[in-house]
RNA sequence: GGCCCCAUCGUCUAGUUCGGCCUAGGACACCAGGUUUUCAUCCUGGCGACAGGGGUUCAAAUCCCCUUGGGGUCACCA
């Protein structure tokens, strides 16, 4: 029999979802999307100081950003929940209840001073600074006495000798010594139960068959392993993702560049190319292509391809996959995309830009080829959205149509010839016709072209000429011209 | 420091499972040409790696051992 997998991914709601976690949740959901399984959703908030509710929106939020879809979770519900650990409280308590019971756990009376004295005496020594098991002399019942009494302690796992063993899909099997397993504690002295402990219950109560999380805790899973056995459970198969890498080499963070997932959205990052990006980091369709879609992901994921060796997050490389999904685009579905950050650069209402939607989609399919990411459009069709009498004229561009005084002659000339063409404004046809006037007047293509730009756009770069015109309209054109020839000459 | 993981171009990787098809393939970046009205795109070419040392074998990037290097982790965080 083959049991359906059930795979989950459990962020803590104490910040915006990394892009390490938004890996390690697309990996997770593209396995169970492949299997037929169940992709599941939990937020791990027992860390009652640091998680937000808003940080817990913020992450669906991401997810969803990335397409991903999950089939229980906090917001969607299921069979197996609540999905939210700080629901779950009076499960766990019943949980510490069995394992005290059961002789697997014990309360440990300890002063933080003894703990911190025995670490550091410990570390001199040159050994694995672990608690040393005092207190589990303690009688069972004197000590749940003492605890009744009022006296703050915690709950100990009690680890056995021996060895632990674990199987995981990407390094293979895994030993752990026990000895180098210390007593760690499930339930602090508050009562609130401690991560490795709860995602053990959550994950059997919800039946997770494969655990695929980030190569950090490769060495909390023997304590794991070690309570799935005290539980009378089977571990889940493990799969160890290799971390992602700052150019430092070591484990991704804000002092080596933008780590939020909401950092790239906000950057104008198509979805697509975050989701194809991420996955490279550690995983390869096959031994040519880079380009690869969600839906091609599904086909092919296995977690045991996965390199079992850390990557470094290369920023060129995802800004050249952006622009590879921009330039692929279809223009209406890439007007959509950009729309917004057009609207919040101020260069137009939202209510303008829909009244106006063939036109802005026309400017799109010009900018397409030019830009990697949304966020590049506002800044170079600005040009469109200024009066014509405001059109401001860049430096540089200034500068190199003063150069040469004779090119203002030129655009005259040029002007008087183009004026009774203008409508209707046919780019394709216009760019042949202006082609032979420069060739009558013996001119060089730059000696018209620069000024021009120059007096359409304001800029030294840009969209083709005549599609720009196109996009300004024939009245337009006229008027920048006109006062370009007019400002140049001063 | 203890334990654990890892090791192919500067970077992401294919090849490692079942040793020969690998004079090690692709991509980003970089360099040089070409196309082009600018910018960008695009095209062509170039540079560039099996960490080192021992084994095993007819044959090793691929298997074993050691060394070196890098990383992770050692909390009443997750």
């Amino acid at each position: 029999m083959t049991e359906t997998p059930r795979l989950r991914f459990a962020p803590s709601p104490t910040g915006h979802l990394h892009i390490g976690g938004a890996r390690t949740a697309l990996f997770n959901w593209a396995y169970a999307r492949r299997t037929g399984g169940k992709f599941l959703l939990r937020i791990e908030d027992t860390d009652r100081e640091r998680s937000k509710p808003e940080y817990e929106r913020s992450i669906l939020e991401g997810l969803r950003w990335l397409g991903l879809d999950w089939d229980e979770g906090p917001d969607v519900g299921g069979d197996h929940g609540p999905y939210r650990q700080s629901e779950r409280l009076e499960r766990y308590r019943s949980a510490t209840a069995e394992l005290l019971a059961g002789g697997h756990a014990y309360r440990c009376f300890c002063p933080p001073e003894r703990l911190e004295a025995l670490r550091e005496e410990r570390t001199r020594a040159g050994e694995n600074p672990a608690y040393d098991g005092r207190c589990r002399a303690l009688e069972p019942a004197e000590a749940a006495g003492r605890a009744a009494a009022g006296e703050p302690c915690v709950v100990r796992f009690k680890v056995p000798e021996g060895r632990t063993h674990l199987t995981d899909w990407i390094r293979g099997e895994v030993v752990f010594d026990n000895r180098e397993v210390e007593d760690w504690v499930m339930v602090r002295s508050s009562g609130d139960p401690i991560y490795n402990f709860v995602v053990v219950v959550d994950d059997v109560d919800m039946a997770i068959t494969h655990v695929l999380r980030g190569e950090e805790h490769l060495t909390n899973t023997p304590k794991q392993v070690l309570l799935y056995r005290a539980l009378g459970r089977t571990p889940p198969v493990f799969a160890h993702l290799p971390l992602m890498l700052g150019k430092d080499k070591k484990k991704l963070s804000k002092r080596t560049g933008d780590t939020s997932l909401q950092d790239y959205r906000d950057k104008g990052y198509p979805p697509e190319a975050v989701v194809n990006f991420l996955c490279l980091q550690g995983w390869a369709l096959d031994d040519k292509t880079t380009l690869f879609s969600r839906a091609e992901l599904v086909e092919r994921f296995d977690p045991h391809d996965v390199s079992p060796s850390g990557s470094i997050f290369d920023p060129d490389k995802f800004l050249w996959l952006a622009g590879e999904y921009v330039r692929r685009d279809d223009p209406a579905h890439l007007a959509e995309r950009c729309h917004p950050f057009v609207v919040a650069a101020g260069l137009a209402s939202a209510e303008t830009l829909a009244a106006r939607a063939d036109w802005f989609r026309a400017v799109v399919a010009t900018e397409r080829e030019r830009i990697k990411l949304y966020s590049e459009l506002p800044a170079r069709i600005a040009y469109l959205f200024a009066p014509d009498a405001e059109v401001p004229y860049a430096p540089e561009a200034l500068a190199a149509a003063r150069k040469h005084p004779e090119r203002v002659a030129t655009l005259t000339r040029y002007l008087a010839w183009l004026a009774p063409r203008l409508e209707p404004l046919d780019p394709a046809r216009l760019r042949e016709d202006t082609r032979g006037w420069t060739q009558e007047q013996g001119l060089a293509l730059p000696a018209l072209f620069q000024p021009l730009r120059c007096a359409l756009m304001g800029a030294a770069g840009g969209a083709d000429l005549f599609e720009a015109m196109a996009l300004l309209g024939g009245a337009s054109v006229g008027r920048r011209i006109e006062r370009a020839c007019a400002r140049l000459a001063e």
